[in-house]
DNA sequence: TTGTTTATAATAATAATTACTATTATTTGA
DNA sequence: TCAAATAATAGTAATTATTATTATAAACAA
């Protein structure tokens, strides 16, 4: 039934996400786990990010750009992406969970929730 | 200035998308429009899906899974992936605009737009 | 009709991700 | 403690979606 063994690598993986707020890559993770184990292959990471994903440790974030990027903050949140540097920034906001019965009252069939992000511009590329 | 020139291939797109409910990706597309031009390449399709996009005459999904589909109604509306078979649908409902400006109350930045859809069970899948 | 230019078909290249495989690390239990 | 069992790894190949390249063909203006 394949009992899921420890490995230093994801530790390291799951580490390096809990403690950045960036919303880094597969390639990025990558190089900056390369800091520790300059051997791991990129195959090892992404291997490691999807089994995070499953066990519900790490959220991945497409349909931003070209890439899946990984969050390990699990708690629900929304993201805000600046159209100046790309950045993705997380963005606590009051439940807009509403708009799921809003989308309900005009389709025939059941609407169980939704995908969002924001976007605009970042207090830093303002100024 | 590069001047667009008129292709027949380009208006079967065209045409094509502004004919159907579906959300074809451009492979779909490709599949379509060989019917009535057997020759056709991929990348021709490519091309052309770009080009009616920067025009406005379609319209590009991404994010919803690991390919772009495209749309050939322009119309700002919203769209709903069903779980069960995949499909997307159109789906008109009220404004939800609002969500922007909760976003912009915690957020130290500007926030313009969003991105999202919504998910669940279509009535078809439902029965 | 001819010359100029854009669009095409066919193909190659790229980027992101997943699959494969021989070797290594982790774990179980004698 | 050690050895057998098995999951994880590194390295590499394969896949998928998309974009780039280029010689030829179609569109169009003079």
């Amino acid at each position: 039934m394949a009992t899921m063994k420890f490995s230093r690598q994801r530790e390291a993986i799951k580490e390096y996400l809990s403690n950045t707020k960036e919303h880094p890559t597969a390639d990025t993770v990558y190089m900056n786990i390369r800091k520790t184990y300059p051997n791991i292959s990129l195959g090892t990471v992404y291997r490691n990010l999807n089994l995070l994903v499953d066990q519900g440790e790490v959220i991945k974030l497409n349909g931003i750009d070209g890439s899946d990027h990984f969050d390990g903050q699990v708690k629900p949140h929304y993201h805000f992406v600046c159209n100046g540097c790309n950045r993705i920034y997380d963005l606590e906001m009051e439940s807009i969970e509403h708009i799921d019965s809003i989308a309900n009252k005009n389709f025939p069939g059941k609407v169980e929730g939704h995908m969002a992000y924001f976007y605009g511009t970042c207090q830093e590329c303002l100024e």
